[in-house]
DNA sequence: AATCAGTGTTAACGAGTGTTAACCGTTTTG
DNA sequence: CAAAACGGTTAACACTCGTTAACACTGATT
């Protein structure tokens, strides 16, 4: 199974890509190499690889902001990001949960194969793409919410990743800056605006049962009860 | 309360899980017993447990996989892992955060039970959804106050968590920098009057059960008489 | 190339929420 | 008794959030 994987990483400094490529092929795995953002995603859509090693800092398009067109294309691809031990923390962090991991440079080889096994094996273990919120069911990879028998109602992905996080911290109270962080990498008055309206949405969506409500805490976050 | 809680026991070893079984229901725990993890998922989704105790290591999928699925469906759902003492200590604590613990084999009964106890006495701590106040119905997760059949008053977060602290306080003085260290975080003049404006609010909300008030204890704090 | 549908962002307005100020009566203190 | 302290209540205010609609961008289709 890993043994055919097929890996894109995304690096662009090339003794650097070369090591890696080469000690990953050793492992079995087919990789990749790209050396900007912009390849990097050319080369997604051509090869579909199970599985993303990006450098935060790259020319054209830097991992992040890659990684994120990616994952409107494929909510579930794991992603590890290699980073420059002076990337900040929280940044970083708003990252690493879903599917993603990360790295900070220099790394070892034999964390960062751990790192992509472990990724490749538990994967399927880790999202089920189904999970029920009173009556309905939310399929979120599908991208779809379906009430009883009735005809499934469409996600977008935004909206999938919205719910699928208050649905994960379902009766707490998320956090607004970790949602923002988490769904736009970022926590400034737009995005925050944005966000505002896709919870609109859902609960819109979500309206046919009324035990399930997202509520506000005002200066906080919201909250979704079910 | 405990002598109802339903509690679904993953073990392989058919012996060693009948022995438990027995052991737990003789404390009065409904106890459903399965054999492999698939069959735990399976008995899950069917009869809603409170409490998980799984083995690690099962056949057709182990522990940790098992309680990463369910977690999806119910974040906060205590579990107790048994681990084998083979298993290394960081994989078994990364996972003993949230409403998570651990028992290394062999265990004492005494110890499970203990933990089982804790667990779910804390969990209901944590989130008693509904109390009966006089003959209103308080929903402090749903932020809803309900006299009697009538449609639910809502209530702002600020005051779903002041009620909550009187009626966790019921028919005894509730000191005023107590409440304000919590609700407000720290106690000057200003969130003094603030709060003041909010048992009015409250007394508003509340009054159409008579027996109901909230006295004020000059320069202590406030009393929930019901 | 032109149009269209789908998705996400921005703008604008109104409603909701919490804080502050002001005014009042009551209780305590000197 | 007068002054001060405390709390009740209301209203004004500032800020956050809910909602709608217009707009921009992307891909697909014709």
């Amino acid at each position: 199974m890993d043994s055919m994987a097929k890996i894109l990483l995304a690096e662009d400094e090339p003794a650097l890509g070369q090591i890696v490529k080469e000690s990953l092929e050793t492992k079995g795995f087919q990789v990749l190499l790209c050396k900007d953002g912009q390849e990097a995603l050319d080369t997604y859509y051509q090869a579909k690889p199970q599985l993303l090693v990006l450098d935060v800092m790259m020319p054209k398009k830097d991992g992040f902001t890659l990684a994120k067109e990616i994952r409107m294309q494929d909510a579930t691809i794991p992603i590890i990001f290699l980073t420059a031990k002076s990337q900040t923390q929280d940044v970083v962090e708003g990252f690493t949960l879903g599917g993603n991991d990360y790295l900070k440079k220099p790394f070892s080889m034999e964390e960062l194969i751990v790192r992509i096994k472990n990724l490749l094996n538990h994967r399927k273990d880790q999202v089920p793409s189904e999970m029920s919120i009173g009556d309905y069911i939310f399929g979120f990879k599908q991208q779809t919410l379906t009430y009883k028998k009735e005809e499934p109602i469409k996600l977008t992905h935004r909206e999938a990743h919205l719910l699928f996080h208050l649905h994960n911290n379902k009766n707490q109270v998320l956090d607004r800056s970790i949602i923002l962080k988490k769904l736009w990498g970022d926590d400034d008055f737009f995005n925050a605006r944005s966000m505002d309206v896709f919870i609109t949405k859902l609960r819109k969506k979500l309206k046919r049962d009324e035990r399930i409500q997202i509520v506000n805490v005002r200066g906080f976050g919201y909250k979704l009860i079910c």
